[in-house]
DNA sequence: CGTTGTTATGTAACAACGTTATGCTAATCT
DNA sequence: AGATTAGCATAACGTTGTTACATAACAACG
């Protein structure tokens, strides 16, 4: 009857979550307009709309993607027999992802684009990869490497140190990468002290 | 031989500056706008750029008036004999700051308006304010109630916590006031706890 | 007091943006 | 093969930030 509808999963729509995904990285927000995308993809403006109905759709894949990358940030970190360390590595898995793509990162955590909002339902959809964090602090709980309390809400107070610390560290904030390092570390330090179970 | 220069100094630079806050605050970054702001005004776009030189400079007046309102919520903080109440009371203020007025939060610690981003010499004006908190935390530690520590360090330490909190907080992942209360609460004790000389 | 040089401001236009109406192309089903 | 319809380009619309131009206001000088 009809053209097939390789609409939603065709590869045209990869390659231009790509692209959107490499002008963020290099140029920043501002560059990021449909007609670059469109252009550096070789289609019109109008392929974006027809896969992903504005430009917000396309961002929330770009949203949607960096947040999968995180995950396999979180998955490659091993585990070991010592579930604060595994914690503290989980840290920095997030802090190297924020450094390595800064642009990225406020696309995840902040709001540069003022048209894209993440819903509610985009936003249950990085739930796991928030929920390996809560894992982690729950070993420590488990463990009895931390004081009892509901892991959940101790990993909602270890994300907000991080983040906090990504935040200010990509203002330039911190200073330079040893100091922003080091203040990474002494904060964790800090956080990790006021989370151990009494001795 | 010519006529006055009232260019810096005007009346209208701060009429504009003010419009441009009521805008913000009540419908957001995308809302700010020349034009809306002249019209608000009551003059020409071109008020503006003779004033500000561009939207960029509007803006950053915009976001010095907020670490200004800022300022004044910490200086109106009473000082008392528990200094570690004060510094959790200077968290209050931060955070009932940041709650009052979503839209210059995000401007003042993130990236709402790409056109805009403060440069070093705009960076150093906000120094200040966030030397109160220092301040704050210096007297936590010469009072021996903080472990021994630079107190700018930690300053940056509970600072990252402070804003990482809002920032959640904002995003609405910290649930309902009274939930994302405690969640606030409960972080600055566990920080609180790492931060404490030991007994 | 009028001329003159400079500033303040409005008008109107520019390029670039997000978006959409229109229509051609080509792939699939009957 | 022909009909049907998704996929995409062309070209336009309205809005944005910005600026060239013109005009009005004002202070200093003759």
């Amino acid at each position: 009857m009809a053209r097939p509808r390789n609409r939603d999963y065709g590869e045209l729509r990869h390659e231009l979550v790509d692209a959107g995904g490499r002008l963020l990285a290099a140029e920043g927000p501002a560059a990021l307009t449909t007609r670059r995308v469109a252009q550096e993809t070789g289609v019109s403006t109008t392929a974006v709309y027809q896969l992903f109905g504005d430009k917000a759709g396309l961002v929330r894949e770009m949203f949607l993607a960096g947040f999968e990358r995180l995950a396999e940030a979180f998955a490659a970190v091993p585990r070991t027999s010592d579930p604060v360390a595994d914690l503290l590595a989980l840290g920095h898995a997030y802090r190297a992802n924020a450094l390595a793509n800064p642009h990225l990162y406020e696309l995840m955590f902040g709001r540069p684009i003022p048209a894209f909002q993440p819903d509610a339902a985009t936003a249950a959809l990085i739930q796991p990869t928030f929920d390996t964090l809560v894992a982690a602090v729950a070993r420590c709980v488990q463990e009895g490497e931390f004081a009892p309390g509901e892991p959940y809400v101790l990993a909602v107070r270890i994300n907000a140190l991080a983040h906090g610390l990504c935040s200010l560290d990509l203002r330039g904030a911190l200073g330079g990468p040893d100091e922003a390092r080091r203040h990474w570390d002494d904060a964790f330090d800090t956080m990790m002290r006021g989370l151990r179970a009494a001795e």
